[in-house]
DNA sequence: ATATAACGAAACGAGCCGTTTCGTTCAAGT
DNA sequence: ACTTGAACGAAACGGCTCGTTTCGTTATAT
């Protein structure tokens, strides 16, 4: 009868300290409902539910919604930004590659895509995207500017803005549900990409 | 006294049919609301209060808040996805800077970004978002055919996936907050795209 | 030894959800 | 002319989630 209560092992205060179980728990459960529902399903009563976490235990150490949301983000592995195979073309197949199997294969899609919808909502989750991305730009530029000591990319391409327009394309297949994309059909819109649509 | 009420002119049935007053005054306090709180303060109850409405009302001709959001959406004047301006980078320009000037000086970016926010929730927003949007690739190929035509672009780019490629680029400013782009900036934007990263 | 803080559980009032009930207005059918 | 029936706004419903408060328990910090 009350074997299993023992069996349940329940958590509770290791004295006036964080306990890191209950703050593992309370992310793990988080990632899974993010992954299992979507954002939708996100919140902070449904985390505390499948954590086996009291509610105030949550608001003490994440006060609103987005930033346990962000904080299960950050908790990520993230791919390399800045592959170096020796040549751009592939570089940005390597780098698309690795973003779309990251999102479609893992967890981090997920979680992803409820930070930007959760960014059309709240200005925090705006914030943050807006800081992240940036730094993001910023180290993969480095391809580019690889690519420009190679005199491989025009002079008058700008590194962080490259970035940004060969990674909306993933985005918006991201937002749009349409991550499975075969090989030679991403290797196209590396061509788009790098060659430009105008005719030579 | 009562003078107050009769100025407000209590909105009621016109009989076993339909009222159009009350269908305009519900969808331009969903899209009021959209424009004004975003996708967070957009109830059925919110409109409800907003438009003088009886929920049920709504709920007759809008089952689902996804429905209604998507009405808002539909009736919204749309950009010429297609401009013709007699040369490819011109036509790019044209259509991205339409884009962004809709979406930045209307009402037309809080809904659209509604829009895409719901969608990565509600899998009917998804599905009408993807119909949308796969429309507007094969309306706004028109753009590429012509410049195949005219021997313009390259023989390999596919116009549907180039028009993918170079919204994709808004999408994403829109997504993030960043829609004001200098027609300088914007310029650069298109001659990344047109002419491709890789020197010539 | 005492004060302090974190823990999970439970319960709180407030507010929104989607539905039902009500009295009304008026077109459609007889 | 009369009846039927559908749409209208208002109000109230039970059910749910929200963020907060209270409680008894646990164990560190002083």
């Amino acid at each position: 009868m009350t074997g299993k209560k023992a069996a349940e092992t329940r958590r509770t205060s290791i004295g006036a300290q964080r306990n890191p179980a209950s703050q593992d728990a309370i992310l793990q459960a988080a990632e899974e409902i993010l992954v299992e529902g979507g954002l939708g399903s996100f919140s902070i009563e449904a985390v505390a539910r499948r954590a086996h976490a009291g509610k105030p235990t949550i608001y003490r150490w994440w006060p609103t919604r987005t930033i346990l949301l962000l904080d299960v983000y950050h908790r990520q592995k993230f791919v390399d930004i800045a592959p170096d195979t020796g040549a751009i073309e592939t570089d940005i197949f390597q780098l698309l590659s690795d973003l779309l199997e990251f999102w479609n294969t893992g967890h981090g899609g997920a979680v992803f895509r409820s930070v930007i919808a959760e960014a059309q909502t709240d200005p925090a989750a705006s914030k943050a995207l807006a800081a992240y991305m940036a730094e993001r730009y910023q180290q993969g530029g480095e391809i580019f500017r690889r690519a420009k000591a190679r005199n491989e990319v025009a002079d008058w391409v700008v590194p962080e803005l490259a970035m940004e327009i060969i990674t909306s394309f993933v985005w918006k297949r991201l937002l749009t549900d349409r991550l499975e994309i075969a090989p030679e059909q991403l290797r196209l819109v590396v061509r788009h990409l790098v060659h430009g649509l105008k005719a030579q």
